[in-house]
RNA sequence: UGGGGCGUCGUCAAGCGGUAAGACACAGGUCUUUGGAACCUGUAUUCGGAGGUUCGAAUCCUCCCGCCCCAGCCA
């Protein structure tokens, strides 16, 4: 129970009090995607709040595809977005619905306003309409064909859909107030001809629904309670309203959230496509971008996506939450359930001259020592073996526990060595190896008299080990807000992503694609789908929090 | 200079007239066969500012300041 003590939040509050005094006498929400693109985590904010409401209160969670505008929506992005919400823990059971499976209903609605005179079809070019429209002080002027008859709109809003007029001639437009101060309700568009095959109707329209006319509707025909959307919709609402209080209909209760924003990356949708469309990530999949597909094949967990949600809270006001929240919720998760292994991943020779060739030792090293129950495997250890070249400092700083010459340190799970000599390659002075003895008396890294040594390493056997490539991310941007200074793509970091070879214990050498475990003193990984047999890859999900580095960094 | 929102610790965020939760981050410390984890301690006399109401205000009122959103036939 991570959070004995969970805060309410405005939602909650509200949700309640509608229960309380009959407004509603069940809670029905939805998550209403269209799509256009991949989620992402400010997605599973959202996911986590609409299905967590639902849920917190008996009542169900709809997945709903906003799917009415066919331009910019295909089929990839609506298996990958189901696939998505599914892996981060939500259940939509039979509830999967479509806008455009409500067309008609939205066609006969349009029509029921244009018999009540409170929608027109208008013949102004988009240019026009926006011209008219006025500005943030000035009240805009109403269309020279407001006051058509009803029957013309009728026969004219017809022929729209009927295809006989060209895109973009015509729309139809609510009649409401082209003088209301909020521009949402100077006479909206609910129309627009579009002559594009839908993923989903195929060519049965030629006009499409715009998102003010079709959302509200959509939740009343599927009789959501409460309607959960980001803050860019507060305006909207009046309009929302308005809709549905012309044609009679379901209410829903619309409320507004703040967006989660993360600092060092970017959640815009049409960014996220720019980045993979000119190539500067590998896919929508990319370990290195906030989508969910990214954050999965990263290795993050969905619990440890739901309890950062959980964490954030819900809230309306703009914020920008720290990275390193993420990260701590996943090293909690993994911390208490992933395997333990050893990897190195920069090497450095370590020959033990005092231990006889050819032997090989199976030592038993512990699955998880957060939870022992987890049992022990076997490490194999022998004369030469592969350590991690930051464990070794020829001139040791102040404070470095680690190896150096004349120094003794634990090999963890093994044995205490101490170094007697650096060899180093004459023409570059690089150090190639290191010569060192074993205490045999320490057999599984302790001793009996006492002594003790303050650094412990990890180690490999360079006979028994296999081949890996580590792929190790930093944060995408250089600075916080990434939309600062020249754009997004000029602060892209060019050192986000860090391949590297190493080795790893055999034991993990045929890993599958996802597998998980933490590589001591290293950091959460897992493998990778580009894995083969014999040629491991592994993404580093996250570092482990390391107090040295911050000690030599200052 | 229109409308809609929002301003509580470095970052999120509770608080709803009774005298500032919690989390992350940060800083110390204990412990440790991961410089990990765990555990302890510290960190807003103050809630954007100024007035006012009240025995009492982050919470109510007034004015001011700052930030975000809206002029797509996108969602």
């Amino acid at each position: 129970m991570p959070e004995a003590s969970v805060s309410s939040n405005f939602i909650r509050d509200a949700v309640r009090a509608d229960l309380a005094d009959g407004r509603f006498t069940k809670v029905i929400t939805r998550f209403p995607p269209e799509p256009n693109g991949y989620l992402h985590i400010g997605h599973a904010k959202a996911i986590c709040i609409d299905f967590g409401i639902a849920q917190e209160f008996g009542g169900t969670c709809n997945l709903r595809f906003d799917d009415t505008n066919p331009s910019k929506e295909e089929q990839e992005y609506i298996d990958a977005i189901q696939e998505n919400v599914r892996w981060l823990g939500f259940d939509w059971g039979a509830r999967l619905y479509f806008a455009s499976d409500y067309f008609d209903q939205m066609y006969r609605w349009a029509i029921q306003l244009i018999k009540a005179g409170k929608a027109y079809v208008d013949d102004q070019t988009a240019e026009q309409i926006r011209i008219k429209r006025g500005t943030l002080t000035e009240p805009g002027t109403p269309s020279p064909y407001r006051n058509r008859s009803i029957e013309e709109n009728l026969s004219l809003f017809e022929r729209m859909q009927a295809g006989d007029l060209p895109d973009g001639s015509r729309v139809l437009r609510a009649k409401i107030d082209m003088a209301s101060p909020n521009l949402n309700m100077r006479d909206p568009v609910m129309y627009r001809i579009m002559a594009v095959p839908h993923h989903r109707t195929g060519d049965i329209w030629k006009i499409y629904p715009m998102y003010d006319w079709a959302h509200g509707l959509e939740d009343s025909i599927e009789e959501i309670s409460h309607s959960l959307c980001s803050l860019e919709f507060e305006d909207h609402r009046p309009l929302y309203d308005w809709f549905l209080d012309e044609l009679g209909i379901h209410h829903p209760r619309q409320i507004e959230f703040a967006r989660l924003e993360l600092n060092y990356t970017i959640m815009s949708k049409r960014k996220l496509l720019q980045m993979v469309e000119i190539k500067k990530v590998s896919g929508w999949d990319d370990p290195r971008l906030p989508t969910l597909a990214g954050l999965r094949r990263r290795g993050f967990t969905p619990e440890s996506i739901r309890d950062f949600c959980e964490r954030i809270g819900v809230a309306k006001a703009n914020s920008m939450v720290d990275y390193a929240l993420l990260e701590h919720c996943l090293r909690e998760d993994l911390n208490k359930r992933v395997p333990r292994s050893m990897a190195v991943l920069r090497q450095l020779k370590v020959v033990l001259t005092n231990y006889p060739e050819g032997q090989v030792e199976e030592l038993d090293a512990d699955i998880n020592p957060e939870n022992l129950s987890s049992g022990k495997r076997k490490v194999p250890f022998s004369r030469e073996l592969w350590i991690e070249q930051d464990d070794f400092r020829e001139d040791p700083p102040k404070k470095f526990f680690r190896l150096a010459p004349g120094r003794e340190v634990r090999l963890k799970y093994a044995y205490y060595i101490t170094c007697n000599e650096v060899v180093k390659n004459p023409q570059t002075g690089e150090i190639t190896e290191l010569h060192c003895t074993y205490d045999p008396a320490t057999r599984g890294g302790w001793s009996q008299d006492g002594r003790k040594v303050k650094g412990t390493s990890h180690w490999i056997s360079t006979a028994h080990c296999c081949p890996a490539e580590f792929r190790l991310y930093d944060r995408l941007f250089t600075i916080p807000n990434p939309d600062e200074g020249n754009g997004f793509l000029s602060n892209l970091n060019p050192d986000s992503l860090q391949k590297i070879s190493g080795y790893i214990e055999a034991g993990l050498s045929n890993a599958p694609a996802g597998n998980q475990c933490q590589f001591e003193r290293q950091g959460y990984f897992c493998a990778d789908p580009d894995s083969r047999p014999g040629a491991m890859v592994f993404n580093r999900s996250v570092s482990l929090k390391d107090s040295w580095a911050k000690i030599e960094g200052n």
